[in-house]
DNA sequence: AGTGCAGTTGCGAACTATTTGCAATTTAGG
DNA sequence: CCTAAATTGCAAATAGTTCGCAACTGCACT
């Protein structure tokens, strides 16, 4: 499981990272979200907690919460980036093209094939998570 | 190997989209180059060849030439989206963080093993294509 | 509990990447 | 060649995200 909102005091504390009312209010939404949310939505969301937060907090809220790896960004084609805690397990994202959807892939195998490939060309992996767009198969 | 200019009208055409001098040029540029371009770097070449195309209409021949597969379009997380001729072997990217440099990573054994697992979720993949960040391995 | 100061916030304006409206031009087909 | 429909260049519009700055706040140290 993902990590419950007591543990947000915590978990930013332990990052080095002061703990403030509006970013509390934006990892309670993040924690609280599994649809994988855009800047916007995760503003909407902090909103109804704390209406005075902005925009402009939230986006740095975020960033600073992905640079302490608290969080994840996502960048898909096209639309705004989206956002999830960071998961124990890395995991791929599939995109429905059909209704904008994202679902999870989570594949040890998939994670230790890249590592290895990457490593054949001398390289680390610093972030593995990937998004394929897909579309669902009919069941004739 | 890529397609060779010559090549190019009659991709177009069999594409069933309009052969102007203006794609044949964003075209023309993108199959020269291997270095992943931005939408802005294809305007750069591009206007060397032929000083009169605009920006809009580079954004536009992109646009084209992706949704016919011909060429290919990466959102990576920071910065503008970068294009290259759809290649014959579907491949990922790793972006060297330190240098923004883009390589391609081809395997076969990759794209197999995600579509299996997206079929196994009831998905077909419609691009598979993703990118993954990454750091030169120090040889200590 | 009080104080200082660096870190953080809200606001709007700025910025970057990309798209669009429109009149003029060009293409493909008969 | 002629015409309808597609395409272009331009500039202005939009979407997403970042930034400058003055006001405010968390936290370390009394």
């Amino acid at each position: 499981m993902i990590a419950q909102p007591d543990e947000i005091e915590s978990m930013l504390r332990d990052a080095g990272i002061r703990v403030t009312s509006q970013r509390r209010t934006v990892i309670a939404a993040l924690v609280q979200s599994h649809d994988h949310p855009s800047a916007e939505d995760v503003y909407a969301r902090a909103k109804l907690v704390d209406n005075s937060v902005s925009f402009a907090t939230v986006y740095r809220a975020l960033a600073t919460l992905v640079e302490a790896g608290i969080a994840q960004r996502l960048a898909v084609d096209d639309g705004p980036a989206r956002f999830e805690m960071a998961p124990e397990t890395e995991h791929d994202h599939l995109v429905d093209v059909d209704n904008g959807e994202v679902l999870e892939l989570a594949s040890e195998e998939l994670a230790a094939l890249r590592s290895r490939l990457a490593a054949e060309l001398g390289y680390e992996i610093i972030s593995q998570r990937s998004v394929l767009r897909v579309r669902k198969l009919k069941k004739p």
